[in-house]
DNA sequence: ACGTGCTCCTGTGTGC
DNA sequence: TGCACACAGGAGCACG
């Protein structure tokens, strides 16, 4: 579920806590959370060293080392980060724990190990072959050119993180309430108000919900999330939510507000 | 170039 | 009560 606001909160995070200390020791608790790195050599990299600064792109967040390694941190579903000090605190589901010379550990927490923790060359080296353009960096001429062309489904285009990265199954959801634009409509389909009117409240929704620090229960209750549940009714209309899969995901609309024809 | 369906994964909730 | 299964969803893959 972390989708761009709850990356971006892990990221301050990491900045207050993580950032000029001396890693320790280096555990690797479930190795299957690691891509394309072995434990010995993800120990070896960072051991060590320390975290000089962090770039937030999409919903991967690359940590930067003294020596100009990079470690990326994806978080699948359930990932999140955790800094403390009492080991014993670390919990089941701790999959690597960094611990640095002032005692406090690092973990990363990851309960369905969708996740994934890798080494890259650079950030540009990773996102320039796999990711598109950070949602809150793209301008709207970038924005609309890749909404412009595409086929499929407006929601399946914010989610695709090729076209633009940050954007998941739950913000999808509110930016296209907010918009009152039916999740199948066509990206090609949309007119130039839709378009400005779906980058518009992109903006709005990722900022809000950053503030918020990605807690959906401190959104306003004016928003589809707060209610974006089976048997829920539209915060605006009060007609009943519909839940539909799509792209292999459930969309939450509401079928009166949002109905324009696809 | 699109949608679909499968895989990875585990904890929770539902139905028989 | 207990078992079987669906579901949650980010991402990568094969397929048509």
């Amino acid at each position: 579920m972390p989708e761009l606001p709850d990356v971006e909160s892990y990221k301050r995070y990491m900045d207050a806590t993580c950032l000029h200390q001396q890693i320790k020791t280096v555990h690797v608790r479930e190795r299957r959370i690691l891509k394309d790195v072995s434990p010995s050599r993800l120990r070896s990299t960072l051991g060590g060293r320390c975290f000089l600064s962090t770039v937030r792109w999409g919903k991967y967040l690359f940590v930067e080392t003294d020596d100009r390694n990079w470690l990326m941190l994806h978080f699948g579903m359930t990932g999140f980060l955790k800094y403390f000090k009492n080991e014993e605190k670390s919990g089941p589901h701790a999959r690597l724990i960094i611990t640095f010379r002032n005692g406090y550990h690092l973990a990363y927490v990851c309960q369905r190990l969708l996740g994934k923790v890798r080494l890259v060359n650079s950030v540009d080296d990773f996102t320039g072959s796999n990711l598109g353009p950070d949602a809150l960096a793209v301008n709207f001429r970038d924005f609309k050119k890749i909404i412009g062309k595409s086929r499929g489904g407006i929601k399946s285009t914010l989610m695709n993180q090729k076209y633009m990265a940050g954007i998941g199954n739950i913000y999808s959801d509110e930016i296209l309430f907010q918009s009152a634009v039916h999740p199948k409509m066509q990206g090609c389909k949309l007119n130039d108000r839709q378009i400005k009117r779906i980058y518009h409240n992109m903006r709005k929704v990722l900022k809000r919900a950053i503030e918020r620090r990605a807690d959906l229960d401190k959104l306003p209750r004016s928003y589809l999330l707060p209610h974006r549940q089976r048997g829920n009714s539209c915060p605006r209309c009060s007609s009943a939510l519909r839940g539909e899969k799509i792209g292999g995901r459930t969309a939450y609309f509401c079928p009166r507000c949002q109905n324009e024809k696809i």
